[in-house]
DNA sequence: CATATGTCCTGAGAGC
DNA sequence: TGCTCTCAGGACATAT
């Protein structure tokens, strides 16, 4: 479930190892199938070997760590992958391991349970066709005129398009219920049925939920497999609204119910009375 | 082209 | 208790 804020906490985590240089690279021995790595092993321990870290970035859902010579190494966490500076939670789930010199740390290490997510390890040229274009402007990037222009036409319901990453990146499914639970609009009206001021109240509130998030340290749900760079749980999960919330009271009307929906396949939850098609209701704005 | 659906993966929890 | 089944949802492949 790692999305915008709790990827952006693994890389503000992960800061320290800008400096450093990378002396080897290896895959510690997993019983469980190999997640995806690309190229194998001892090609990117080769490509990255001696090299410095220049710095930490994000883009969207992924973590970035730059190479001195511009090539850049692309974590995607997917459902269960953390970065760590510190023991992972298991040993079984140890997907990689960067043995660090010459900075504050001496190992990066990649952990996932269920391996679903990927590594790659690309050059600059790669990296602009394969990630960078590939993806829509970032969530905290992009305008609300951005937002509406890139929707607009669309027939799809406005909570699937949110998990759109070309359409715009870093939204996943607990801060889409979130952000329209805050927009006061219902998960399924279709984009092209928005008006214009749904549209601005969308997008203050993708701002608006994400940024408190990420002062959140992100979400650790039920499962517990959430961690920050230093294996600690993050503290948004207490302040959700609607996510993982269904038959509870609505926090805002306290009357209705939060509802749970399915729309492609995932989870949909939200409050039938504050969130309406007709977006004839006062908004929260928090 | 846009949109919809199927697939991968593991472990937790439900039900018997 | 121990088995089987379902579910969670990122992104991509394939289908419509």
């Amino acid at each position: 479930m790692p999305e915008l804020p709790e990827v952006e906490t693994m890389c503000r985590g992960i800061a320290p190892v800008v400096g450093s240089t990378i002396n080897s690279v290896e895959r510690p021995p997993c019983r469980l199938k190999a997640c995806l790595l690309q190229p194998r092993i001892d090609v990117f321990n080769r490509r990255v070997s001696g090299r410095s870290i220049e710095s930490v970035g994000r883009r969207g859902k992924r973590v970035l760590i730059h190479m001195d010579d511009s090539q850049v190494i692309v974590i995607e966490p997917r459902m269960t992958g953390l970065v760590l500076l510190v023991d992972p939670p298991t040993k079984d789930h140890l997907r990689l391991r960067m043995n660090l010199t010459g900075g504050a740390e001496s190992e990066l290490l990649i952990w996932d349970r269920r391996g679903l997510g990927t590594i790659r390890l690309l050059d600059a040229a790669e990296f602009a066709t394969r990630v960078d274009q590939r993806l829509g402007v970032d969530a905290l990037e992009i305008t609300a005129d951005q937002l509406r222009d890139q929707l607009k036409a669309s027939s799809r319901q406005v909570k699937v398009a949110l998990l759109d990453q070309k359409a715009i990146a870093g939204i996943g499914n607990l801060y889409a219920a979130e952000i329209l639970f805050l927009s006061g609009v219902d998960p399924r009206t279709r984009c092209d049925k928005l008006s214009r001021q749904q549209w601005q109240r969308i997008h203050a509130a993708i701002v608006g939920v994400l940024s408190e998030a990420i002062r959140y340290e992100g979400s650790t749900l039920g499962d517990g497999t959430y961690r920050n760079a230093l294996n600690d749980p993050g503290g948004y999960q207490n302040c959700h609204r609607v996510y993982d919330r269904a038959a509870l009271p609505c926090p805002r009307c306290r009357t209705g119910a939060i509802r749970r929906i399915v729309q492609a396949q995932r989870s949909t939850f939200f409050c039938p009375v504050c969130q309406q098609k007709r977006g004839v209701h006062p908004l929260v704005t928090r």
